[in-house]
DNA sequence: TACTAATCATCAGTATACTGATTATCAACG
DNA sequence: CGTTGATAATCAGTATACTGATGATTAGTA
């Protein structure tokens, strides 16, 4: 395998570049200035509300470096909130603004269009088949990342299943 | 599709961490401070004798200013060598040197091993259907990058064909 | 309680990637 | 030959990501 098209890692890195104009190419005409990390971390808040820093990188496999300069540029658009935690002086915890809610209403549509764009070169089946194999392969080797995907503690384990 | 797990675009992100996590992993120990961008540009100038940096740029899909980052420090640790070209002297000639060549021979087996551990979820049919559909996604959506993959002009252009 | 280990956020420094601008050079054309 | 437009490389500025370190705080424990 010493040809680079066939290696998975420089193929990723293309397809990776790639969704980032994609996402652009979509949401900028919006004129909201967001960027894919942004709209992660906006889309998660909406969800798990009231979560410090380090949770939320761990929902989204974020670096908990990386998050610090995320939530620094989404609280200077006046989008997340960011305040000491009552329960624990040394975390953060950020929420979404009226105006991060309201970004991320407009942002949607373009962004899933923009899911849509990704996929174009794939038929229906073909989309579901690489997006299951996306999925497995990156769940078996998430541990792998410095910043791996955590998910919440379930209120029950199920027992056997994982 | 609203949830960040089913979006390509979050997976590709995810993937791509973990893809450059691995890497480091393998040829890290090696202790020869390459990273995937780095080799990608020294693989493939070992099969492209003295090239301009654009030609390397479209080869690899890189963004041409992305580039002279990489020349530089490829340059500063003596593994490539960049001069002025004869024929236009805009463009920059880079070329592997004996210890950049040395370098990519020593590196190559822990860059493969790396492939295999990307994959290691998949079996094998799964790894041959998802590189295909991979390749598939990546080539439809080629132009859409700021920096696409432009292969060398072939001698005989196909009739017909755009 | 005092000590130690762990955790949260942040900082410093480096390496991709991007946008947009600039300089040097080349190509094309009248 | 001179002007115009395109191209090669680079620079300035911003945003991820990473490594490794630090300060503040919490948790665990003797």
């Amino acid at each position: 395998m010493t040809e680079l098209k066939q290696m998975p890692g420089h193929l990723i890195r293309r397809y990776q570049q790639i969704a980032v104009a994609v996402f652009h190419r979509q949401v900028d005409p919006l004129g909201l200035d967001l960027t894919p990390v942004q709209f992660a971390a906006l889309n998660t808040l909406r969800v798990h509300k009231d979560i410090d820093q380090a949770t939320l990188a761990g929902l989204i496999a974020y670096d908990r470096t990386t998050i610090t300069g995320v939530i620094d540029r989404l609280t200077a658009k006046g989008l997340v909130d960011r305040k000491i935690s009552p329960t624990d002086r040394r975390a953060r915890v950020v929420s979404l603004t009226a105006e991060g809610e309201a970004a991320l209403d407009r942002v949607m549509p373009a962004v899933e269009e923009a899911q849509t764009v990704m996929l174009q070169g794939l038929d229906a089946r073909e989309q579901q088949v690489f997006m299951e194999l996306l999925t497995k392969a990156t769940e078996a080797t998430n541990d792998l990342s410095r910043a791996p995907l955590i998910p919440l503690a379930t209120p029950e384990p199920t027992e056997g299943a994982e």
